[in-house]
DNA sequence: ATGTACACTTAGTACCTCGCAA
DNA sequence: TTGCGAGGTACTAAGTGTACAT
């Protein structure tokens, strides 16, 4: 028996679940897409296919011609070779686009009751499948919903964007469950499971391989707030804290080794420079059929500019294909073996020719048990978190020291470049934001005339008062008194103050993704601690207090 | 030393929900 | 009552890193 995952650990004594939910199989429509303009039969099979790729329309994949040409090349193994439909060019898929966008207006149109209604009967389906007993402790499932089939949406210029990910199916699946619990039913009539294994090493309850991408797999996990995902995420910020004790001398090591004559030695020290000054990621070798992109150890030689005296230029596409675009001063050193390695190097060549992310990894263990390149950008989220939330929180009100933090978390955010699109409402409420301070300005500006207006009456009145002794007129009387025109007028200049600040801030996080760091480099503890310290209630957030318990 | 299968974390986006202002 | 924005969840792609085979 071939023996897998010797070294891990036990992970587990029972483990109980009920298995995946598998999509629904396809509902025909029967609506007609059009070929050379005349209408076309398909069977359920080829028009599910076609309905996926027409129900992208408002994509941009829907533009890309690798996107279209994976697409159509799938599809007319579907079609099969006989079929009417040969050439993309001649395809009409509107009318399917059109009975989607009109099956999602009857949706939208559903009163609250029904939507309400079939959201329940759905929870009750799935909630069997939501949990699991870990040791006979009740957590919840993450994924057990089957991805459903679709066109692959691989991110950046992915050469595989548009294939048909196909349908799986019970004979796909692995369970991976206790010996003693009953093994989950298939719920697929006349079909079973691919297999039905026992391993207590490993903390997945089921998986499959990627359709995309036969060699790689797909699990079913406990959902983050599992006391198995909590363990692991607590070594994992425990690792990161542990690199504060050694990071001075892995600098020393590093720095020492800036001059080395050992080419590869003078790699590793650099590449470790990088790794902590900037949070890159390792950079693992990449294959031919995924989207070119690189981490440190696969920076190549087009990706660094030097630039006089001692800046260097990145210029990238890192993970998830986002632009890593960021010009720093480092030391002179580092810039001088940056221009050494790089030198009578074609475009396309490595920076660090002599390194991988194993030979890396290797010898940062050697400088720290457990340490990897990884833990770098855990660490610098976690100095940068402490720092400034010990340097920037004053005393005030809960609001503002929110804000402190949310100013921390959006550092992390830069620092790790976790970038997002800009939001499509972006430019719509920028407007509106914008006419919102114009109108409060106009308002504020008429206060400050009836204010001046009503004082005057005001110094008049009393003298006229001393005249005549008149006690003013019923329409006066109406109008407001100083006082309140100018507790209007402070009001409307603090929300003036408000709306601006929430307009820079908005469009100041307009590419700043703040989630990701949040849920993955923010070590609850310094939130949790900082809290505590500063009287902020940690159930203002419902990721922090959940991992609250957790930790 | 290098390649690869496997397991697990990290990532951006689409969509959904809920509370609030108009 | 509605429409909208913030914030959360679901989804699944894309990384990292280890163990083992070659």
């Amino acid at each position: 028996m071939k023996i897998i995952n010797a070294g891990g650990a036990k992970k587990w004594s029972t483990l109980v679940h009920n298995g995946v939910v598998f999509p629904p199989p396809y509902k025909p429509h029967g609506v007609k897409m059009l070929y050379n303009g005349q209408p076309v039969d398909l069977t359920p099979e080829q028009e599910e296919v076609a309905t996926m790729f027409a129900v992208m329309k408002d994509t941009e994949y829907a533009s890309k011609e690798t996107f279209i040409n994976n697409f159509f090349t799938d599809w007319r193994k579907i079609l099969g070779k006989t079929h009417v439909i040969t050439k993309f060019e001649l395809c009409d898929f509107t009318p399917i686009y059109e009975w989607h966008l009109s099956e999602k207006e009857k949706k939208k149109q559903m009163t609250s009751e029904e939507k309400k209604a079939s959201r329940e009967e759905k929870s009750q389906q799935d909630e069997k499948f939501m949990w699991a007993f870990v040791d006979g402790v009740k957590e919840k499932v993450g994924n057990f919903r089957v991805e459903p089939p679709g066109l692959f949406r691989g991110r950046g210029e992915h050469p595989k964007m548009g294939r048909l990910k196909r349908r799986i199916r019970p004979s796909d699946i692995t369970i991976n469950i206790g010996e003693e619990a009953p093994v989950p039913v298939c719920p697929i009539p006349g079909e079973s499971w691919k297999e039905v294994k026992h391993d207590n090493t490993v903390t997945w309850l089921a998986c499959w391989n990627d359709p995309i991408n036969e060699k790689d797999i797909k699990y079913v996990f406990l959902a983050a707030s599992s006391s198995l995902k909590g363990q692991s995420d607590k070594e994992k910020y425990e690792k990161a804290r542990k690199l504060k004790d050694y990071i001075r001398s892995i600098r020393a090591n590093y720095t020492k080794d800036f001059r080395s004559k050992d080419q590869r030695k003078k790699q590793i020290a650099v590449a470790t420079y990088l790794i902590d000054k900037l949070a890159l990621r390792a950079g693992d070798e990449k294959d031919e059929d995924e989207a070119d992109t690189v981490g440190c150890c696969t920076l190549k030689v087009e990706n660094v500019t030097c630039l006089p005296p001692n800046k260097l230029q990145f210029d990238f596409l890192g993970k998830d294909s986002i632009r890593y675009y960021n010009t720093v001063e480092v030391e002179l050193a580092v810039y001088e073996a940056i221009k050494e390695f790089c030198a009578g190097k074609k475009k396309g060549g490595h920076v660090f020719d002599k390194l991988d992310t194993t030979k890396l990894n290797a010898h940062l263990k050697d400088l720290m048990p457990g340490l990897t390149a990884k833990v770098f950008r855990t660490y610098d989220a976690s100095i940068t978190l402490d720092t400034i939330l010990n340097k920037e929180t004053t005393d005030g009100t809960v609001d503002e020291k929110a804000k402190v933090y949310q100013r921390a978390n959006k550092e992390v955010a830069i620092i790790c470049n976790h970038q997002r699109a800009v939001p499509k409402s972006h430019d719509s409420q920028m407007n509106k934001l914008n006419e919102k301070i114009d109108e409060l300005t106009a308002q504020r500006d008429q206060l400050n005339v009836e204010l001046e207006k009503a004082n005057k009456l005001l110094s008049k009145k009393a003298k006229k008062r001393k005249l005549v002794g008149s006690d003013g007129d019923a329409k006066r009387r109406r109008k407001l008194t100083p006082e309140m025109l100018q507790k209007k007028l402070s009001q409307v200049e603090t929300r003036i103050v408000e709306t601006d600040n929430h307009k820079n801030n908005k469009e100041d996080l307009k590419t700043v993704a703040l989630g990701t760091s949040k849920i993955n480099y923010l070590d609850p503890r310094i939130t949790v601690a900082w809290c505590k310290t500063h009287e902020v209630p940690i159930d203002r957030d419902k990721h922090f207090t959940v991992l609250n318990k957790l930790f």
